[in-house]
DNA sequence: CCTCTTATTTATCGTTTGATCATTTATTAT
DNA sequence: ATAATAAATGATCAAACGATAAATAAGAGG
C-alpha cells in the first residue's frame, strides 16, 4: 500500500494500555504519540512541551527519555498522521470507466473524506502549510496528479472531447477541477478550522457538489479545449 | 460605510515617512502597525518581539512606548486587517435583479477577490481561525447571511422556486452555496496557505466557476426545495 | 527477601521572551 | 546657545521554555 507521500515507516499502533504506574517502553511511546498528536492538532507545533506532559499524565523530562528533542517528536506526529491516509485503489476507481462518472467522483469523495475529513488531519494540514513545511505541497502535486487530472481527462472522455495527448490540459481547466475538490475541501476547513457546525450530511453534500459539477462544466469546458487547441502553448 | 464585524475605528493610515531619525508618534505607531500586520500575517501571533523590533529598524522596548502589551498590538492589527475590507454596495449587487445572476456573481466575486485575496487577509484568516479567535464566526456568519442566502433567494427566483418566505432555505440547499464560496475561497488558501503558485488568471477563473455552478444548480436545487417544502421542519 | 535494571520523577541549568526602568539624545521652544 | 520635552536606547528583571542530570522507585529475577 504506497501512500501519496512516500513514506518507508509502517507500524500499527498499539492496544490501548491498562492503569500501569510503569509502562513498557513501546506502549509509552505509543501514547505519547498519540496524545501528542491531538495536542499539537489543537494548539499548533508552538504548544508547551510541559503542557502535552501535563495532558499525558506524565511529566516533562519523561518526553526526553522517548524523543530526544521536541523537534523530533514533531517529525514523528507528521509520519502518524499523513502516512496511510492515501488508498492508491483511489486512483484507478476514477479511472474505470465502467461506472458512470457521476458515481466514481461521488465515491471517491465519500471515501477520500472518510480518510481526511478529520480534526486531526485538517488542522495539521492547515499549520504545516502556514509554517512551510514542506509536506503540502509533495501532498497537493498529488492530488494534482491523481485526481485533478484524471479528473479532467474522465471529463474530456465524457464529454467527447480530445485527449490530454492530443491537447494538453491548460491551466482554467485544471481550475476547474480544483473548483470541485475546494468545495469539498473548504467545507472541512469551516468544520475544523473554523470551527462551525453544519446539520448538513457530508455525504449528501458531496453527491450535490458533483452533481453540480457534472451538469455544469461541459459547455466550459469545451470552451477551454477549444481554445487550448488553438494556442497549445501559451 | 458598517463592515461586515462591525467595529468603532476609523483611522486612515498616514503617507511614508522620509529618512528621520525621530519619527511624529503617529507616524511611527502607524509604521509599527504596518510591518507588525505583515509580520503577523508571515510568523504567526507567536512572533517574537524582538524579530519585530529588528524588522521595523527599532529597539524592542520601543514597542511598549506604542502599545502597552503585545496582546494590544495584536489587538490592534486585527481590527487593520478585518476593517474595511467589505463594501456594502456587494449586497445590493447581488440581489440587483436588473442584472443578469451570472454577471451579479461573477462582479461581485471578482471584486470581493479584489478586497481579500491578499496574502495578509487570508493568512491572518486562517491564523485566528485555528487559534480560535471569535472574528472568523462573526464574520463567516456574515458571509452566510449577506452573501450565501442571498444567491440562493436569487437562483430560487431565477429558477422560478418559491422564495424563502414560502419554504425556508435548508441547510444542504445552503450547502450549494458554499460550494461556490469554497472553490472561490479554496484558490486563496491554495495560493496564501499553500504557497502554490497557478498560472490561471483569478478573474477567469472566477466566471467559469460561477458558469458551472448556474449550469448546473438548478435541477438539484429544485429537488432540495421540493424536499424542503414537504418537510419544513426537520 | 535482596539485587539489579530502568522507567519515572525531582531539581535545575541556560536561553528565550514579554515587559520595565533609568539613561541618552534628537528636536522644539525660548 | 540653552533649557525643556519626549523619542529612543541599553540594561535588566521575572517568568516561561527546551533540555539535562542526578535521585527515586517500580518491577523482574534470583
Amino acid at each position: 500500500m504506497t501512500g501519496l507521500l512516500d513514506s518507508p515507516k509502517t507500524k500499527a499502533p498499539k492496544a490501548a494500555a491498562p492503569k500501569k504506574k510503569r509502562m513498557d517502553p513501546d506502549e509509552r511511546e505509543a501514547h505519547i504519540v498519540a496524545e501528542a498528536v491531538r495536542f499539537f492538532a489543537e494548539q499548533g507545533f508552538e504548544g508547551k512541551t510541559r503542557d502535552l506532559a501535563k495532558r499525558i499524565g506524565i511529566t516533562q523530562p519523561l518526553l526526553y527519555r522517548y524523543f530526544p528533542s521536541k523537534e523530533s517528536l514533531i517529525e514523528r506526529v507528521y509520519q502518524e498522521v499523513y502516512v496511510q491516509r492515501w488508498n492508491p485503489d483511489w486512483e484507478s476507481l476514477i479511472t474505470d470507466r465502467q461506472m458512470p462518472l457521476a458515481d466514481r467522483l461521488s465515491r471517491f469523495y465519500r471515501e477520500y473524506s472518510r480518510a481526511v475529513y478529520d480534526y486531526v488531519w485538517v488542522r495539521m494540514f492547515v499549520y504545516s502549510g502556514l509554517k512551510g513545511v514542506d509536506i503540502n505541497d509533495r501532498y497537493l502535486r498529488g492530488i494534482k496528479d491523481k485526481v485533478l487530472r484524471p479528473i479532467c481527462t474522465e471529463l474530456r472522455h465524457a464529454h467527447g472531447l480530445p485527449s490530454p495527448n492530443e491537447v494538453p490540459i491548460g491551466e482554467q481547466e485544471l481550475e476547474l477541477a480544483w473548483g470541485l475538490h475546494g468545495s469539498f475541501f473548504y467545507r472541512a476547513i469551516r468544520r475544523y478550522v473554523y470551527n462551525l457546525t453544519s446539520a448538513a450530511d457530508s455525504d449528501v453534500a458531496i453527491d450535490n457538489e458533483v452533481r453540480v459539477f457534472l451538469a455544469g462544466v461541459e459547455p466550459v469546458q469545451r470552451q477551454l479545449v477549444e481554445t487550448q487547441a488553438e494556442q497549445p502553448a501559451h
